[in-house]
DNA sequence: TGCCACAAGGAAAACGTTTTCCCTTGTTTT
DNA sequence: AAAACAAGGGAAAACGTTTTCCTTGTGGCA
């Protein structure tokens, strides 16, 4: 086996250096007050600044029962937003003093348990589900011990539980008073396997919103082809709706990616094929410089990881955090839909 | 504070269903062999389905002075390429046993050094760096006991530290060999700051390749401009090139990140100033579906999980593990360069 | 003077593991 | 028949913290 060379310090060599105990170099680091005095402090301080010591946190975690771990489960980390959201919550888990352990589920109940129960193991300190799918592990999550956040979908379990995201409804209904508002009335939809809360309430929103405005989608023209993955249900839905006799003048993708996959299938189709105006939801980042074309329901994605950890530090009974949504508007290609 | 109900069990729980001794039920776990029958086993790990009992890394960590925690701290998670690598070890990792963690430096020493000292409090079994900055933490670091790779960038403290990527200045070479095949004569680079081996060894491998196909790139077209982003140094970049003279006939980025921005300049230039072809590095995994026209030196990012935990596990004195690249082509865009 | 409150700090327990010694009981080898 | 060995398993130490007690000294106050 290979020795170990350097150890690291542990409290005690810093408690021989200061000439202290193991018990007020603790109480100096965790900033009890009124157990050292300040010559005292000034000696530990000293001591472990020349020691370079770091509380090892297995110590520390096997005592208190918690670790300073919070797990983030994201359901798609090749989903841009997705990314960017985790990227938001590890700054402000790490503001908060805590450490993020980032896994992917890729959607699959059976990985999402794994997880949980791995970081049950860990004990950690929290559990961010950012984009949570029904597992029986997620049933038998119960322990207030631990809080849970579920972001963007709702907890798929039923119960109430925290949530962080906009309101996708809503959303919904935005984007159809926004293609009214547009002259956008022949709209197709894509959307994902109903299987979240947030996928069903933004296809609720956007049919009963262009329902309402008497301007009903027709049943052919919302699809939800099974593929492997947000980009593929866009292309192939696209493909079919090419094949159409009929035309839509707005196609809307109830996720960005969705919007990608579609654009691409158009683009293929040749410029002799009119390209639809087109709408996703997300607003990935990358859109303001890849998809010149392409409105969307921004998220604010930036704003997340305050949530979170908000939530997170401090648990109320019955936690909504409904974030603002809004739409940005992107024009139609130049000669296509607009004269040049 | 809030009583903790619903207490997780331990090993004693499971020793005592078992009626057997917690360092028996310790064996069972880990699969000591010769140390207790099929009879005694059975019943452990009966107890222990029953207890739904898993192994607190605390006290597992402490006894054996190392974690299970994997630190990835990668550069800039808001590059889809670093996301897809970082995707694609979180597989590996979690293929191994281990847990990843991770962070995201921005490219700044004082970040890095942070999470550097926080890892080796966290007794991180290796810690994998996605783009190392040089910093003091970095510096310091000499510990044999946890291994280091540097995955992309080579070790910047000048050691001779495992590392994993493409042969950045032979990709290079290949990008002007490329060209060259194409009639491609008149290039501009755009490149990021030369902090890292990587760009370096890129813009090196560019210059020298067109030097000796008697195509030497010209002064003023090597750009390298000040900017918050690789994005906006694309588009700075670009923004120069539209206002010169004379027109490139092909732009090269030392990122995918770089052309997008750049692309976004001559597409805002509007369609009465010709775009250059254009080529990048890395081929991020959205090229496919959001940038046709961008061609790309494609790293096998899906490849770069596996590398990295290899090169954890079975630790080798020099290890230098140089992955396939390949130049993606894409067409120009039509009407533009190629006849319609 | 006596008493109390409080600051300062030490000793030791406890957290949940793994692992090193031990011991016992067969079984095989000499 | 003795010696050697293997299998099976328990007791206890050790890992690095935090925190509960406990002790001591000192100043304030009746």
């Amino acid at each position: 086996m290979v020795r170990r060379t350097v150890q690291s310090s542990s409290i005690k060599d810093v408690a021989a250096l200061a000439g202290v105990s193991i018990a007020t170099v603790s109480r100096v680091v965790n900033g009890v007050a009124n157990k050292a005095s300040a010559d005292t402090i000034e000696r530990v301080r000293k001591a472990i600044a020349t020691l370079d010591y770091r509380t090892t946190s297995a110590g520390r975690d096997l005592r208190q029962r918690t670790s300073r771990l919070v797990a983030v489960l994201a359901s798609n980390l090749a989903n841009p937003v997705m990314a960017a959201i985790a990227a938001s919550a590890e700054v402000a888990i790490r503001g908060a003093g805590l450490v993020m352990v980032l896994c992917d589920t890729h959607d699959q109940p059976e990985l999402q348990d794994e997880f949980l129960r791995e970081m049950l193991a860990q004990q950690a300190r929290a559990i961010v589900l950012l984009g949570a799918v029904d597992s029986p592990a997620l049933r038998r999550l119960q322990d207030p011990a631990t809080p849970v956040v579920f972001v963007n979908r709702q907890d798929p379990t039923g119960r109430e539980s925290t949530f962080i995201g906009i309101d996708n409804r809503r959303a919904g209904e935005d984007v159809a008073a926004w293609a009214m508002a547009r002259g956008l009335r022949k709209a197709a939809l894509i959307h994902a396997p109903i299987t979240s809360s947030a996928t069903r309430d933004r296809v609720s929103g956007i049919l009963t919103g262009f329902a309402a405005a008497g301007a009903p989608l027709p049943k052919s023209w919302v699809l939800s082809p099974d593929a492997v993955d947000h980009l593929n249900i866009g292309f192939e839905s696209a493909r079919r709706l090419i094949g159409d006799r009929h035309v839509p003048d707005l196609v809307i993708g109830t996720s960005d990616l969705i919007a990608f996959g579609a654009a691409r299938a158009w683009r293929e189709a040749g410029p002799e094929v009119p390209t639809p105006r087109m709408i996703g939801f997300d607003d990935s980042p990358i859109n303001e410089w890849l998809a010149p074309e392409l409105s969307s329901v921004r998220i604010p994605y930036d704003a997340y990881g305050a949530a979170i950890v908000e939530a997170l530090l401090f648990p109320k009974p019955t936690n909504q955090i409904v974030l603002d949504h809004r739409i940005v508007e992107r024009p139609a290609r130049l000669g296509i839909h607009s004269a040049s």
